[in-house]
DNA sequence: TTGGCAAATAGGAGCAGCTACTATATAGTA
DNA sequence: TACTATATAGTAGCTGCTCCTATTTGCCAA
């Protein structure tokens, strides 16, 4: 098992905030603090946030920021491919700037949502008729459960 | 490709009827109209309609039927494990009562869920550093783009 | 450097989709 | 048939966005 868990490091943030920044002006978007702090706290966390919870880490280094500036902007970095949403039913929306390719398991008591990578699930091939008929831009393979801590 | 868009019959609508009410005595649920009525739209459908939508279905033959026992009843199903959700990002919770192992296309433009089955899929392995660490409840593969209908 | 402007933001109102509450009704049973 | 725990109808309340408007700001061009 490839572990993905660790943190991000400096060189890492500031390598990709400048890929970031780039992509941003190359789509004609505006390079706002508010979006590097979003990005930026988004990239800094495996624990795919929510935009509440983005919006309480920003405010602390960004006291004026709107928690519609957080929404909007997780829009625009979804749009832009810079994060994409995390599927869940019913509850607030969670987030992943994930680059690498990684599959999740969900708790469905304390809704962690925790990474894992599992080769053979990126290989899983598609059926002809599907690609037929459809345009597929995405494939998703994840796992629901009772994670270790919540299973006493 | 097994074609699973067919319609259900009325001789398969009433023995699931049948196993439904067993089902729910078995569970010491009551077995109201309203329970009967709402398990028996998200039969006849394959379109994983949302509690709104189902809630119109039923008030045409219930009048009195309020939104809420729609609701309450859909979570009802889903656990007793007569139905169960498929999960959406932001929309309305779309429900599908399909017993039968399958897999859904999702469209991001029009929101439709259309089930295909694909063997394969089924038989995906769970890598055992997950079944080792986490209680595995279920696993999911879906497929999102764009679909033939608005793909033009 | 500065000025103009399209794009973005802050703050708040509005809306959808549940979920909780309470009085009434009813399915299951004795 | 009568009793009681469960379920329902109607409504209020809550969460998580999304829309609206006035103000600000990043970017570009002079
Ligand atoms: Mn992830
Ligand atoms: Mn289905
Ligand atoms: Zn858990
Ligand atoms: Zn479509």
């Amino acid at each position: 098992m490839k572990n993905i868990e660790n943190e991000i490091d400096g060189k890492e943030l500031k390598s990709k905030t400048e890929w970031f920044v780039t992509h941003c002006r190359r789509a004609g978007l505006k390079v706002t603090p508010q979006r590097i702090a979003v990005y930026q706290e988004l990239l800094k966390t495996n624990e795919h946030p929510s935009a509440e919870i983005l919006y309480q880490k920003v405010k602390q280094i960004f006291p004026s920021i709107s928690l519609d500036t957080v929404n909007r902007t997780l829009v625009t970095l979804s749009e832009i491919g810079a994060a994409f949403v995390v599927e869940g039913s019913g509850d607030a929306k969670r987030y992943d700037a994930g680059s690498d390719k990684h599959q999740h398991f969900k708790c469905i008591k304390c809704r962690r949502i925790i990474d894992f990578h599992h080769k053979p699930f990126d290989d899983i091939k598609i059926p002809a008729y599907i690609n037929d008929k459809f345009k597929v831009l995405r494939k998703t393979v994840y796992i629901e459960g009772i994670c270790d801590l919540c299973d006493k």
